[in-house]
DNA sequence: GTCTATACATCGATAGAC
DNA sequence: GTCTATCGATGTATAGAC
């Protein structure tokens, strides 16, 4: 890892920030020189193009989630554990790579429509269909309610997850884990309240069956 | 009602759906006049500036959703239908204003920090208000669980609503009316499939409480 | 009311000294 | 590798003719 590498790396942290945190046509590149203590065409030394910089950032966020869906698709559980597993590993690489997950989900529709990012756009495709392949096998094997459509499920567990980066803090008093225990439970369980004992134990579902041990 | 102030509403309407589609800072002047077949410099007889246009959009778009969230509100129905009126109306209001919706929370950050949108984070924090005080009597009377912090549950609910602009199309074969079921039925009772007459007949929240006749 | 023309700032990116 | 200096394009907004 030479010194170059460091400051490249730099530039990408603050760059993808900036991004998540002001938006991608309101940062400038004078803005990133300025935050990583360079002037703005020193920065060119490392990257083509401002959109170089976006491209990388997004690519290796992507990259690392259809490695770890994987792994969980890998363990071949049943649905809903695999969707549990999803949510746990989503929340995880969303606290790897903060920014990146809030960038996509801000500048999305940019980037389905500009020419150079077709990477992405195929990498976000594979993810979504992750996510319906399991949605779709528990409503197959009548663990899932068939009356609500797959897809719509699937927008509202992704959307939760996915969001929760705006406004969850990893390292404040409610952890990342617990996080991901509640929307499984509020979302395959549901949040109103229920006496004890009231569903059969042998539910393939219960409140307990997808918190960790 | 003159023909002045049908243009003003268009250029009003055009770019809320620029926008919306391209994002507050990618979409020009130019481009606004373009869409509405006007020079960019005409654009400034009916308003001051690029930013008086975003904010006349928004604080109509908050003012509708606060007087609506009023009437749901008066109804002094039990939490679980509140809430479920809550959804409805969110829906509805959205499908009135499509494009405000999805600006404000594409930009949410953005008008954070601009000086000059403080009526629009006040009405913000209002609308959020009425979501937890709703929440936070559930709570209180028993009918929602009380192991998820209310504010967890808000942003589930808030996201899944506030974010269906981005995929769900009103006019399609899927209507607002069965989105809004959807929500409401997932997140009180659940998307684990249950069999027939596993809860209490008097459980204040069963499935079908919450539909509409 | 709308257009033509343009001021003025700022953007992304480049060239060349060091 | 980083800086200085600047180019050309593009952004918001304005001035004044019509």
């Amino acid at each position: 890892m030479t010194e170059g590498q460091d400051r490249r790396e730099l530039i990408l942290s603050t760059a993808a920030e900036l991004f998540a945190q002001r938006g991608l046509h309101a940062t400038t590149v004078r803005q990133i020189g300025d935050a990583v203590g360079l002037f703005s065409g020193s920065l060119y030394y490392y990257f083509p193009s401002k959109d170089a910089i976006l491209d990388e950032l997004l690519t290796r966020y992507l990259d690392a989630i259809r490695v770890r869906y994987a792994t969980v698709l890998a363990a071949d559980k049943r649905p809903a554990e695999t969707l549990h597993d999803l949510v746990v590993t989503s929340l995880e690489v969303a606290q790897e790579h903060p920014h990146a997950q809030a960038i996509y989900q801000n500048e999305g529709q940019f980037m389905r429509e500009m020419p150079g990012f077709e990477q992405v756009q195929t990498a976000a495709a594979d993810v979504q269909q992750t996510w319906l392949r399991v949605i779709e096998a528990g409503a197959a094997d009548g663990s899932f309610r068939r009356d609500i459509p797959p897809r719509v499920f699937y927008r509202l567990i992704r959307d939760a997850v996915w969001l929760s980066v705006r406004w969850h803090r990893p390292d404040g008093p409610y952890p990342t884990r617990r996080l991901a225990e509640d929307i499984t439970s509020i979302l395959l369980d549901g949040f109103a309240a229920r006496d004890a004992g009231d569903r059969p134990p042998d539910d393939p579902v219960s409140r307990e069956a997808h918190l960790l041990p």
